[in-house]
DNA sequence: GCACTTAGGTTTGCAGTGCAAACCAGTTTG
DNA sequence: CAAACTGGTTTGCACTGCAAACCTAAGTGC
């Protein structure tokens, strides 16, 4: 009965893979930079396709890291998006973790 | 016909999705440190099960990115592991995009 | 008024993945 | 000889990311 795993005290090693998905990262780090935007602005600085950019934000929005406020622009539905202070703090660790361990990994190939 | 998906030209958005994964991440940027181990030490590094390393493992030679060369030290067998050349252009690429945008992330909450 | 298109998303189906548990061959120990 | 350990590999499964299909409401041509 060796217990097999080990400490795991790792800058990567308990990474939260909700934030880790690079498509996540995307939409987390521009929502970090400018506070709030709209479905279709999101949809072009990250490039998804509309339901791919959709799950990914019910994901983030279960997680409570932003939040998904519609309204109606005149007559059209719109779909605000803002980071939660949760998120923010998430993002923020990860970026953290992330810079961490890159700190270890030398430049020259 | 909208053509939904637009051109996808960030840092982050053609991310190799093999080197992305935090456990490879951490393997990777072992051997691209220390040349060569055997299973484990890496275990040991990682913290990751055996299985676990073991099929990572898998995945990064069947990718080419890594070489396992089988030994025996003594009676007992050995495995030992090595980044290829193109192991060690991809982890590098990886890093620098990951650089590349994480330069583009403000440091203040 | 009525069909058709567009905007703005959501839901569905499915292939691929990461994980630990179960397993296995060979070796050492009691 | 049996039990336990080494050094891994294979299996089973729950989860996930993706794009296609779908949906509802507003505009547009006629």
């Amino acid at each position: 009965m060796t217990s097999d795993r080990e400490s795991g005290a790792h800058p990567l090693g308990d990474v939260d893979r909700l934030v880790h998905e690079p498509a996540r990262l995307l939409i987390l780090s521009q929502l970090y930079v400018i506070k709030a935007c709209d479905f279709l602005f999101m949809q072009k600085q990250t490039g998804l396709t509309k339901g791919n950019l959709s799950s990914h934000l019910t994901k983030l929005e279960d997680a409570g890291y932003v939040e998904i406020i519609k309204e109606f622009a005149g007559k059209r539905p719109r779909t605000l998006l803002r980071l939660t202070p949760s998120g923010r703090q998430a993002f923020s660790n990860h970026v953290a973790s992330l810079r961490e361990w890159m700190a270890n990994v030398p430049n020259q190939p």
